[in-house]
DNA sequence: ATCCGCTCGATACAGTGTACACAGAAGGGC
DNA sequence: GCCCTTCTGTGTACACTGTATCGAGCGGAT
């Protein structure tokens, strides 16, 4: 019988392995093209790079995987994977939990940032858990099923969009060698110093000239996800 | 279309004089590019498809931006300049306006949100405008520079996220060519019941079970922002 | 009239995703 | 023992991308 190409990935992959060969595999594909991700960032996710990462051919990979869409879901499933969320929390806690795991996965996967959309909308069995667990936590607080997803999608668009911030600035950051926020500044600053001289902005330059924690990007993180958090425990506590 | 160097003299001395000179213009260049991109997503803007869309040779927009990167910044300031923000409003009337200001543009360019991430932070003038107007707004209530920005910024970061994932969720439906919201659900359907079969998503389950209002988009939207404003709301009035 | 500089044209190149046909090994039936 | 199907990985090829480089011809300053 032929692999059915028409299955959901997932389907497929959890077909027993009717392969004795085993050289390749998804797992090893998927932790493959996730280290040279981690290293040197999505672009060089490459089929051929990775073809030559894993020794061998440049269409080999192509047998588990059906294009490049499918080794990026791969990814994401294989990085998601390794989120644990705590049980037992209040749904405060949980939800908490949520966006710190979630920050702390991107930061240490910046890629996960600059995924093509459908990858971002992949829904993977290692999403459907971290789902499934934010879902429970919510649960028997006597919302409506809609809320209850809302209320996680609104997190997770807070961190997504928050961390997408972030490591932008982190990857341009070490892709001109920039190791402190103060370098960082001393780069932009040409180009903040012509937007200024337009004087088009006196709200904004008042800004930079009397705020003092510029680039804590953790406090800035902490502050919106507060707010989003004493926001939603009002609808929470009936 | 080459230049045929085996042509007769006195054809190639009749052939049309090579150019009426300005052609070409960085706006002339950012709304044929904007304009393809809302018409056919962003993997359509290609050097060659821009430069076939400005009746001119590949590598003539080069002139005007120094890759592709830089027109994709054009791209973004163009759309953003189109952006305003009404004034003389309380704070949260700004918030909102801004977050709804930034959805409608996302909705109506769906390409921004699958921008690459150095364009994502292009500190353009349009943006630094709308970030004048923003900070404003709140100016004038007693908050430390620093809040003041953050709380812009979380704004902006949730809207992101959000309108990260509802115009992924369109341009997979435009791709598909699905219209509605139910023949979405059709199209998952396969691979949302064998996610369900597999029973390792209990509450998910229930969810889709008793949900009814599951692709409200906007509402979901509406939500989340409305959260995170109260949220602000308690920083604010101190 | 001459020259310079700007604008745009033509060509070329390395690198991308992936379609397609093929080689060889694994294991079951005879 | 053999053969034959089936799956795995190989080799080659193609259309397409971004962009470096060189050169042609016009406009304006000298």
């Amino acid at each position: 019988m032929a692999t059915d190409k028409s299955a959901p990935l997932w389907e497929r992959l959890e077909r027993p392995a009717p392969a004795p060969r085993q050289t390749l595999s998804a797992q090893r594909i998927a932790s493959a093209a996730v280290a040279v991700a981690d290293a040197e960032g999505l672009e060089a996710i490459t089929m051929r790079r990775l073809a030559t990462e894993l020794s061998v051919a440049p269409m080999a990979p192509y047998r588990y995987v059906s294009g490049k869409d499918d080794l990026l879901e791969l990814m994401v499933d294989h990085v998601y994977a390794g989120m644990r969320l705590p049980a037992g929390l209040g749904w405060r806690e949980s939800l908490h939990a949520l966006a710190m795991g979630t920050r702390e996965l991107m930061l240490e996967h910046r890629w996960l940032a600059q995924l093509p959309p459908q990858t971002k909308l992949a829904l993977t069995p290692s999403r459907m858990a971290v789902a499934e667990q934010t879902l429970t936590a919510l649960d028997g607080l006597g919302l409506d099923p809609d809320t209850m997803m809302g209320i996680f999608r609104s997190v997770d668009a807070y961190v997504h969009g928050a961390m997408s911030h972030d490591s932008a600035v982190e990857a341009f950051m070490s892709a001109q060698s920039l190791s402190t926020n103060d370098e960082l500044r001393t780069e932009l600053a040409p180009l903040m110093a012509w937007h200024m001289r337009t004087g088009r902005y006196p709200t904004y330059q008042h800004y930079l000239r009397t705020a003092t924690r510029k680039d804590d990007r953790q406090g800035q993180f902490d502050l919106g996800l507060n707010c989003l958090l004493d926001g939603i425990a009002a609808r929470v506590t009936i």
